[in-house]
DNA sequence: ATGACGTCCTGCCTGC
DNA sequence: TGCAGGCAGGACGTCA
C-alpha cells in the first residue's frame, strides 16, 4: 500500500513526465472514484488545463494545474489519494468496450513491465502528447477531487494533515510535542495522519522494530532516550524508502509499473516466522484495531 | 478521548 | 475439483 515513500516515489517520476503537459481528455469506468466534482462535470472542467507542478501531502498527489490566463485566480488542484492498492501509470493505453458498461483497457507500449491487459485501470487522463495518465486500482477506493486550488488545499483532506515527519523544521521536540500529549498505543498514534503525515502499517512496524519499541507501548510511557530512537528511525527508515523507491508487498508500483527495492531489506512486515535480523527470535505478528503489527517480541519487548 | 467494529472491494487462500 | 467463506487494509463513520 503506498505510504510516504511508495507516494514520493510517484510525484519524483510525475515531475519528470508531465510538467508543462495540457489535459485533453478524461475517460473513467468507475465514477465513485471520483468525489469532486460531479464525475460528468470532470472533463469539462479540467480540459485544456496545463499541468505546472506535482507535490505531495502525505500519502496525497497533488496535481497543479493553471489555464494561464490569469494565473492567481485560474490555478485549479488534482488531489489523488491511492488508499490500499491504486498507482498512477504513465504509459500509452487502448479502450476495447466489451459490453454495456464492462471496459478492456489494454497497453500499447510494446515491451512494457505492465500486462498487457490493465482490468484495474479505471480513470485516464489523456495528455497532449499522446500520452497517458492512468489510475489502476484493484480495490476501487481510490480517491480523486479536482476543483479549484483554494478550495481544495481548505478541504479537510488536506487541511487535518499533520506536519511532514522529513520536513526540515519538523526537529525532535517538534515531534516530542505531538507525540507526548497521546494516550494512544505508539503503533497507531504514528499511522495516524492527522499527527503525522504519511506513515502506514508498514512503515510503522519498520520504524518501531529499528526504534526497539513494542507497537502496543502506550506513547505517554515512552522515555526521552525512545523519542529520540524513534525520531531518528522515523527519519532514517522514511530516508531510505525513497531513496529504494519505496516497498512492493501489496503491489505498489511507480508510474513505469516497476517495483520498489526497500521490500528486500524490510525487518519485519510480513515476515512473520522468519528470525529478526538483530537476534533471531521469529518474528511476531498481532492485530491491533483491526490491523496487523509485526514485531520482534525479544528486542522489542519493553511493553507495559 | 479512546477503542472496537463495520464499510468499501476483490484477489487469494483455506477448508470441506 | 469446485465452491463458499474468510481475510487484508486506509480512512472514515458509528457506537459504546
Amino acid at each position: 500500500m503506498p505510504e510516504l515513500p511508495e507516494v514520493q516515489t510517484i510525484v519524483d517520476d510525475l515531475n519528470k513526465k508531465i510538467i508543462g503537459r495540457r489535459i485533453t481528455d478524461v475517460w473513467f469506468d468507475t465514477p465513485k472514484i471520483i468525489k469532486k466534482p460531479k464525475p460528468a462535470e470532470l472533463e469539462k472542467q479540467i480540459k485544456g488545463l496545463k499541468i505546472v507542478d506535482v507535490r505531495r501531502k502525505g500519502k496525497n498527489i497533488l496535481v497543479y494545474l493553471t489555464n494561464n490566463k490569469q494565473p492567481t485566480t485560474n490555478d485549479f488542484l488534482l488531489l489523488i489519494h491511492q488508499k490500499l492498492t491504486g498507482h498512477l501509470l504513465y504509459g500509452k493505453w487502448q479502450i476495447k468496450k466489451v459490453s454495456g458498461i464492462k471496459y478492456q483497457v489494454s497497453s500499447l507500449i510494446s515491451g512494457s513491465l505492465e500486462e498487457k491487459v490493465n482490468n484495474y485501470i479505471h480513470l485516464i487522463f489523456y495528455l497532449d502528447n499522446d500520452w497517458q495518465l492512468a489510475l489502476s486500482d484493484l480495490r476501487k477506493f481510490a480517491k480523486v477531487l479536482f476543483g479549484p486550488k483554494e478550495e481544495i488545499e481548505n478541504l479537510p483532506d488536506l487541511k487535518k494533515i499533520g506536519p511532514e515527519p522529513l520536513a526540515r523544521n519538523f526537529d525532535i521536540s517538534a515531534f516530542q510535542n505531538l507525540i507526548k500529549r497521546e494516550r494512544r498505543k505508539i503503533k497507531q498514534v504514528l499511522m495516524d495522519q492527522e499527527v503525522i503525515a504519511g506513515i502506514g502499517n508498514i512503515y510503522s512496524d519498520e520504524i518501531l522494530w529499528q526504534a526497539k519499541i513494542h507497537p502496543f507501548m502506550p506513547t505517554y510511557k515512552l522515555k526521552t532516550y525512545q523519542l529520540k530512537n524513534l525520531y531518528k528511525a522515523m527519519r532514517q527508515i522514511l530516508q531510505k524508502a525513497i531513496k529504494l523507491r519505496g516497498t512492493s508487498i501489496s503491489d505498489f508500483r511507480d508510474t513505469g509499473g516497476k517495483p520498489g527495492a526497500y521490500t528486500e531489506i524490510r525487518k519485519v512486515y510480513q515476515r512473520e516466522g522468519e528470525p529478526c535480523n538483530r537476534c533471531g527470535t521469529p518474528i511476531k505478528r498481532v492485530k491491533i484495531g483491526g490491523r496487523s503489527a509485526h514485531y520482534c517480541p525479544k528486542c522489542q519487548s519493553n511493553c507495559e
